[in-house]
DNA sequence: AAACCAAGTTTCATATAATGAGACGCGGTT
DNA sequence: AACCGCGTCTCATTATATGAAACTTGGTTT
């Protein structure tokens, strides 16, 4: 997660926010105190204060704690500003119905993938159960891709603190094996999932480069083996290209122009 | 928002963030410092700290300052813990099918409506873009509903605090007025929303109450005044009382089962 | 070029708030 | 009745946050 430490009471108080989510279920404060490395009064006042603020919410009955409803709110004002995915909705939407296969659109955050929007192939989807979601980054299509394109030091950090799991028999599970893919993707622009995370899943995927070269995201279609294979899924390869080129340069020239689009949802 | 104060450092730190989030759009650090309480430096610590802990996003182009990357994930796991939404998704999805309109699920945060789920009438919809979406509780279907089976107190202190606009003609403008609503809906046992908020928009709306009595949240089925009327929505009266009813119930027994659902996802 | 200005950053003595060992209350066992 | 685990509270100590003022930087005006 992110430094603990030096950022003072803040910076512990939101280590504590991170622990609660990680449970993914609510929580006891007991089984939050077992493995905290504050002492239990200093947990109790920032759990007291966390749930005031409504970034934890606190079950009387059960007496439990999960993460707050505040945090949903905020979550709404950083997809819009923090993520891609408003920029790159219209683009998605049409490379999902051009492909009719699943797309993911995802970034980098430390050494994760998360993903921040997707169509699915058939049917509509509950999107937000699925963006915010996090996975590896070393055994995903858009994972790799985006570490291929990203600064060295990034990618030497992220090996560095990877415990190489093997989902699969095709998951590569070590830093050498991953160094060469990653250096494999650089070469021909793009990558895929080769059922390195689930068995039956392949994907294509391609990285969102900014003009200077950064890395701003990534794209990938997803399908099964049952449906194609490698080939079949690389002929999306020059779609995706140019979705990702022009979600790139959309990013580049958005700048919040004001409100111009008036909700009328009628909520 | 929630109270400032009271809650030392790491609220103060919190209410920036709501600050940014306020805003809906990238912001420099004299746009925040014209309006915070905090001197220059508290504040630009606060927002280095903040920025830090990934909660906000600093862009070194155009120096601005929007909510992070990190609030995404930290959200998935409060909507998947602490509202409605899991419960009650397989409902809504029937109740959407059923009656072929837009359906809302919201939930009362404060003195506002927070909508935390969302089924569009006719084609797929981003779900992430409405969820978090906060709305005013004395002019919507759905926070009217919530309001009037809810503690007097918690009443007394949301009118309190509300400053009445008037969105459309029809918008409840006085304290009183919003109270003799709230006695009607009590008695009947729903409500409506008749283009209080949007002109041509009206809705329907149930709420979610616990065996106790307390208040969950609440349901709507939205539509225009090009297609139906109240009495037309009244028609649903019936299976918005079965759906709420169900959700409820289901909230009650709800346990987090120790993750059953295992994903399938193929990301 | 020099003077100016506004936005952003750093310093440091002071005030304030965080800290955590310990003690307390309380419901549920044994 | 004694015990125990869990959650809550107290308070002297210490660390941390605070904010007036000074400084830097990059851009604009005279």
């Amino acid at each position: 997660m992110v430094a603990a430490t030096r950022d003072g009471t803040v910076g512990k108080a939101l280590s504590v926010l991170d622990q609660v989510a990680a449970f993914g279920r609510p929580v006891r404060f007991t089984e939050l105190l077992a493995q905290s490395p504050f002492p239990k009064p200093t947990l109790y006042r920032f759990v007291q204060t966390l749930t005031n603020q409504q970034m934890l919410s606190y079950d009387p009955d059960r007496q439990t704690y999960a993460p707050g409803i505040r945090l949903v709110r905020l979550a709404h004002a950083a997809w819009e500003q923090s993520t891609l995915a408003p920029v790159a909705r219209p683009h998605i939407d049409a490379l999902s119905k051009a492909v009719g296969e699943t797309v993911h659109l995802a970034q980098l955050d430390h050494a994760q993938v998360l993903y921040v929007d997707k169509r699915n192939a058939g049917k509509p989807v509950q999107m937000y159960s699925q963006a915010g979601k996090v996975g590896p980054a070393y055994c995903t299509g858009v994972g790799k891709v985006m570490l291929a394109f990203s600064d060295p030091a990034i990618v030497d950090l992220v090996i560095e603190q990877q415990s190489f799991h093997a989902f699969t028999p095709h998951t590569l599970t070590s830093a050498a094996a991953l160094r060469e893919e990653l250096a494999d993707i650089r070469a021909q622009g793009y990558g895929f999932d080769r059922e390195e995370h689930e068995p039956g899943i392949i994907c294509v995927a391609m990285p969102i480069l900014s003009e200077a070269g950064r890395v701003l995201g990534a794209l990938s279609v997803t399908s099964t083996t049952g449906r194609t294979n490698l080939a079949g899924l690389e002929a999306y390869v020059p779609i995706l290209q140019d979705t990702a080129r022009n979600i790139a340069i959309d990013a580049q020239n958005w700048s919040f122009p004001d409100h111009d689009t008036k909700e009328t949802t009628g909520i």
